[in-house]
DNA sequence: CTGAAAGCGCTAACAG
DNA sequence: CTGTTAGCGCTTTCAG
């Protein structure tokens, strides 16, 4: 295995000096610089990384912490951001908390501590106590979907996007309007669902409807609880004309049960998601699209400006947008 | 920031016995292990990764190259591999590979050299020189959905499985049978369309059925994919009365050509997926199941045993199986 | 079972 | 712009 004194000598510099110049900084000139690249290519050299780190204190790694890796919104964040990170000459390390005791032993334990320069954090919205651990890693923070005081996030408003799926399904002239939430209190703490819940109640206010408890099932973000939450709503005496489903995995779940009840859809009731999954074209899902790979992208962005010492944005608030298709349409005519 | 040093100082030990009683040698008494551990959780002490990786020679880290990080199969396989490697004490470190120019950089530069001290391929099929590449980084190599010489893999048999799945449609009758598949090449020259479409000629040679070119329909491996695809057989002067479509969210894509176009499932057309992809039972597709986190999980105990110098299993075939939905069903009485 | 001391292989400060 | 040199903070012999 060469080292960069193989490398230097074979250049006819010093370590120092070609340590400079396989790393790029612009102290070398344009001839040493090639003579050390050619020697490193020669000897097939690439600076070791941990030596690299002990005498740099870098890691030239990010940690992302993240519920569950294997779902849509959260696979995509990853990629977007580790696409920006690799760009840049980071490397992604990963860390997943399923649950409240993996989430318990990361905070606990910090397995990132010494390991990471920089701290991504996906949806889960943090304790006083969790907020505290990652200050004092410090080192930059970025979370995603949720917000701390005095770290850098980005999110999507979420109230105002679910108001304006509600706001679809007022226009259409439907009144009786159901919510597919999550159970209370939701896994791992989430806020997304209040604030969600919150933009319904919003738009049936606008609306002059009046709220029905019994028009809200909750049941958690995957189709297997919209649909279970679906037959409950259709099972009522008076079941919605429309319901708003907070995910559009709840929203497939809801479509399964309504069509294995024969319900006519949109004919009879109307659905809307909420994220834009890549599936909800395959269904025909009307559903209000959030930037996912964005949000990763930007994270990711947000941690760059902070590890080169440029001021990142607080709070980046990115845009959603209704996206109409055949699952939403007219009330029935009022009964 | 505390060191070693301050540990063992507070132990009353030296600093060697104190890194041996916090990685957990046998070598220590309980006694003094007691005495270091309450040292440094007093000193909120961990061991920097870099020192120790330096001195050591090792990284406690694996890489995983994956095409699509995004995907629902790739998430659950690295969520899989990512908790085993955890316990176990490993990060997971991500690359991202997902097209020709990512793929070419990863294997040119060979980012987890020097970095990783294992990794894990996830259904790249390798070409020679990088096959040859992974070898020359002399770390273990695992392989998830492909294989090598030399390098131990963990996969489903996808020529069985899929002729299992075409066999449910032969015994149930069907006689004119689509197959919704990949472009051809496939991206990435993934093997696995292949070797699908194999399976498919099998048990359509099994059941004495001649196979026509114009039944099979290429797209890839997305829902769209298979909309359009689907769209192309039903276009056909004597469409198919089944399909099988070589993943299940092509199968997804399918499903919706054919509710639009007011086809009958299964009454008119059948459709079996392949992957049981999480979202398959809300669209109560009948499909092939493949155990995907086991695939992840299996691969890390691979690495993990040659990490530990036992020797691992070469070839690790796991097991599928057909999940009966309501998308397929007897074929329509012949014509 | 425990300690002393020699690296692991760079990077950064300092000097020129 | 380049060289010298002193660490970075552990882990691992080698003794005892």
């Amino acid at each position: 295995m060469p080292s960069i004194r193989d490398v230097a000598r074979q250049a006819q510099v010093s370590t120092a000096t070609a340590s400079r110049a396989l790393r790029g900084l612009p102290s070398v000139t344009a001839q040493t610089r090639a003579r050390v690249e050619r020697a490193a290519a020669e000897l097939d050299y690439v600076i070791p990384f941990n030596a690299s780190s002990l005498a740099s204190g870098r890691t030239n790694s990010v940690g992302i912490v993240v519920p569950y890796v294997s779902r849509w919104f959260f696979g995509t964040v990853i990629a977007g951001a580790e696409a920006v990170l690799r760009e840049a000459g980071l490397d992604l390390v990963v860390y997943g908390v399923p649950d409240a005791a993996a989430r318990a032993r990361f905070f606990d334990r910090l397995p990132v501590r010494r390991r990471v320069d920089a701290v991504l954090v996906l949806s889960l919205p943090l304790t006083a106590a969790e907020a505290e651990a990652l200050r004092a890693l410090r080192v930059p923070v970025v979370l995603v979907g949720s917000t701390a005081d005095g770290i850098p996030s980005v999110r999507i408003d979420d109230l105002a996007a679910a108001a304006q799926a509600v706001r679809h399904l007022t226009g259409l002239g439907h009144r009786r309007i159901g919510l597919l939430g999550e159970t209370d209190p939701p896994p791992h703490g989430f806020t997304t669902p209040g604030r969600r819940r919150n933009g319904y109640l919003r738009a049936l206010a606008e609306a002059g409807i009046e709220p029905e408890p019994a028009l809200e099932a909750a049941g958690g973000f995957t189709a297997a609880a919209g649909e279970t939450a679906m037959a409950r709503l259709l099972a009522l005496p008076s079941p919605p004309t429309a319901v708003f489903a907070m995910s559009d995995e709840m929203a497939f779940g809801a479509l399964k049960t309504l069509r294995r009840a024969r319900v006519g859809i949109p004919a009879e009731v109307s659905v809307i998601g909420f994220d834009d999954h890549e599936l909800a074209g395959a269904l025909d899902l009307t559903t209000i699209a959030q930037p996912v790979t964005a949000q990763g992208e930007r994270a990711a962005l947000l941690l760059l400006d902070q590890l080169h010492d440029r001021p990142p944005a607080t709070d980046v608030v990115l845009g959603t947008e209704l996206v109409r298709r055949g699952s939403t349409g007219p009330a029935p005519a009022a009964r």
